[in-house]
DNA sequence: GTGTAAATGTTATTATTTGTTGTTTTATGT
DNA sequence: ACATAAAACAACAAATAATAACATTTACAC
């Protein structure tokens, strides 16, 4: 067998020890071998433990883009569309479909919808892949990019700019695109709820947008779990008393919600 | 037989059995080859039991990468989609690489550049990652993807529709939102140049966003491999005359690129 | 050298994955 | 439609890997 310098740089790895960064940088290369790798082996070849070794693979996850599986890690191949919120998706989320799926019943084929940015609209999205003849205006990357493949819907994704780490688009160029709209529906999350229905946002080019949604949609619908309501935010984009209905779980406080029917609003509370 | 590394450590995986998860990286591999695979041979070839692979499958099916079917399993039309862009992605890719390189150099910090859709112009985005105080306006979802961490990057999304199984925005709404920005270049692919200099798109909404671009930067380039030379396609967006700069590489015949140079185009070839 | 901090190894415990068995389902030929 | 073989499934046992807590070594400054 035909031995060149990195092969043997390789052999005298496990004699001579590595230094910690030296081995993790080895252990990048290792990839270009196969999507994954494993940490026995990993071991063996560094004359390491594999304690050690799994150390180093934590220590990549988080620069580098790999992944910790169990026995190895792998490449996390950032596909195409990588727009997700991750994190923030998983809070909450069993409430948050929960009113989704009441969200998804006030729609018939062949409407045109307008989802804001936010994870509960994202949940109505999913709900949304089997739907027939739909058209579904975003300035969501998430939620364009959860629809992207349903058959039965059209997304039309609104221009602006994509706010940094926010698979969302903002600013006056998505107000402009909005504009050229007429929807049947308008579907927004909210970032809080005041106790005299003022609708808050944690960004004020978001709270500006959502104003827009309103105006250009036949009807307006808050999907809004109960830990929003009682909460302020830096931006108001208006009150509950503009929204046509209102959708919460039954953890809210009742008193709250009579509050909001009064305001005018059909308020509809589901069991998550 | 001549064994090299990689052949063992083949060698090894097989009998020093894979990490699940990368397996399964494995068997989303196989797919490359043809659109199904068979569970027997997936076990036999990883040395596992045909009930693990049934996991793998089960398990890649959750993730929608895949559909089971008796015996195996085939492609979901959404990953046949992916491999697709992958392909088109790793076609030529050196190529698309040195012309993107030479397109950079035209760029200055504090630029807005428009990035039109295609693998040519993805290239380029990989390149802006570093830039400094740029805008990018574009309608592609893989160039917005590319660059929306990028630190010293603004980038504008424009809106419009999502074509089913491409990563890109056309139609009217894009060369609405096309019309209220003016920038410094517009970057375009090209999925052919006639022999008179005329440009082509497999795609006719494509190809009217396409001049709306020329028209609202002052300066526009044309990024095309030898290979688009002397091909044509479905709609022309215009004629190299139209176009400022014209960028390809140096197997294209020199011929072509000299009658490109009598239309009043600055011709650049670069070496891959 | 000595002290300190970082890195690595060890062990016991917990969690995950895998193989095996027996049973049920599905595809295919008659 | 029926019989048959292959494949899929469910449930359990065994193997393998991850984690946490602690012991040990190594690296490096002084």
């Amino acid at each position: 067998m035909h031995l060149t310098f990195p092969h043997i740089l390789r052999l005298l790895r496990i004699v001579k020890k590595l230094p910690s960064a030296a081995r993790q940088a080895h252990i990048r290369q290792r990839f270009a071998a196969g999507p994954g790798v494993s940490v026995s082996v990993l071991a063996r070849t560094f004359g390491v433990s594999e304690m050690t070794v799994r150390r180093d693979l934590t220590a990549l996850e988080g620069q580098s883009h790999i992944q910790r599986t169990h026995g190895g890690a792998v490449l996390t191949e950032r596909m195409m569309l990588e727009f997700d919120y991750r994190e923030r998706r998983e809070h909450n989320r069993p409430l948050k479909q929960a009113i989704a799926a009441a969200a998804r019943k006030l729609i018939q084929p062949g409407q045109r919808l307008i989802l804001d940015n936010g994870t509960t609209t994202l949940e109505l999205a999913t709900l949304l892949k089997d739907g027939q003849d739909l058209t579904v205006i975003t300035p969501s990357l998430a939620v364009a990019s959860e629809l992207q493949h349903a058959a039965g819907v059209e997304v039309i994704l609104l221009g602006g700019v994509i706010r940094r780490g926010s698979p969302d688009l903002t600013g006056p160029v998505t107000e402009h695109c909005l504009e050229l709209f007429a929807a049947d529906f308008a579907f927004q999350g909210a970032d809080g709820i005041g106790a005299n229905g003022a609708i808050y946002n944690t960004d004020l080019r978001l709270a500006a947008v959502d104003k827009v949604m309103r105006r250009v949609a036949e009807k307006s619908v808050v999907l809004a779990d109960h830990t929003k309501i009682g909460a302020t935010a830096l931006a108001c984009s208006g009150s509950l008393a503009d929204v046509d209905i209102f959708i919460t779980d039954t953890a809210a406080p009742a008193a709250a919600l009579k509050r909001f029917a009064k305001l005018g609003t059909q308020v509809i509370s589901v069991k998550p």
